[in-house]
DNA sequence: TACATATGATCAT
DNA sequence: TGATCCTATGTAA
């Protein structure tokens, strides 16, 4: 479930049913026992996604649990940090909530939701300095307003290996997987063997739009739809007919991962399919 | 019960 | 490139 369109929608959806609310925190399953505690109690002043990851901001520097000694928690800078990784899941629950399960890392609770969280990769407490370090490492986010492509073109022209697999690494741009790499790049009729920094101008161009509009509605529909009503062109869809041409998708392992593709459409410039 | 699988990322070699 | 970590779910046995 997680690309961007889905941190960017957990997020939303947890701005408006916990901040501005004092939240119960706690880890059910222990392994975030310590910054559950830090956190319990205290009002969530809002949540903000970039890329695929998550950053919960809290009111106050909360009563430190050894009287007041000044740590690097305190002081009102301590931002719960949270990434899914690939198995991650958040679920709300307006009415009465589960218990929760034998993975649930953290459960965020107000008068109107219980949060359970399981399975991140990250799920942690971090200071202001660790903030930035981090955020200086991702490229743009093309779900953010503030997203500027061109420090993502600089970067593609830099990269020496496939386009397909710069899509995935979070220097590039922020918040792409590995469906939404394969959807747009077939959309863009961009083959992804080809090297990164070949892309002309315009194709890059294309691809961002194309790449911004397909978040978008990822974060409308709270799912990955790319052709049609619930279907998407290529990803997932090994050996089964291409929707444009009929040959067989066909699947490569870059990046560690799989990436579809049509070795048809996406032969080189070809002709663009049509943006959904 | 066991296993395969999944839209991620890091670290070691 | 391969090993590793994280969890829930669906299917096979």
């Amino acid at each position: 479930m997680p690309e961007g369109h889905t941190i960017h929608r957990l997020a939303r959806g947890h701005r408006r049913d916990l901040a501005g609310r004092r939240v119960a925190v706690s880890s059910p399953q222990g392994r975030f026992a310590a910054g559950a505690a830090r956190l319990d109690g205290r009002i969530l002043r809002d949540v903000e996604p970039y890329g695929k990851h998550l950053f919960y901001r809290w009111e106050g520097g909360g009563e430190a649990a050894d009287g007041g000694r000044v740590s690097k928690w305190e002081g009102g800078g301590e931002t719960l940090h949270v990434h899914l990784g690939l198995f991650g899941t958040f679920r709300s629950y307006t009415d009465e909530a589960p218990e929760p399960t034998k993975g649930t890392r953290l459960a965020l609770c107000t008068d109107v939701v219980t949060v359970y969280l399981a399975g991140p990769t990250i799920c942690a407490l971090i200071d202001p300095l660790t903030e930035d370090d981090l955020r200086n490492r991702l490229g743009p986010d093309p779900l953010r307003r503030d997203a500027d492509p061109e420090a993502a073109y600089a970067a593609l022209r830099r990269r020496r290996v496939p386009i397909g697999a710069a899509l995935l690494d979070q220097r590039v741009m922020a918040g792409v997987g590995n469906a939404y790499r394969a959807e747009a790049l077939f959309v863009c009729g961009i083959d992804p063997r080809r090297a990164a920094h070949s892309l002309t101008r315009d194709e890059f161009d294309q691809l961002w739009e194309t790449l911004v509009a397909m978040l978008r509605k990822g974060v409308r529909q709270g799912r990955i739809v790319t052709a049609g009503r619930s279907g998407r062109f290529v990803y997932g869809r090994l050996g089964e007919p291409c929707r444009r041409c009929g040959a067989p998708v066909a699947g490569k392992d870059m990046a560690g991962r799989t990436i579809f593709f049509c070795r048809i459409c996406q032969c080189g410039g070809g002709v663009p399919a049509a943006v959904p």
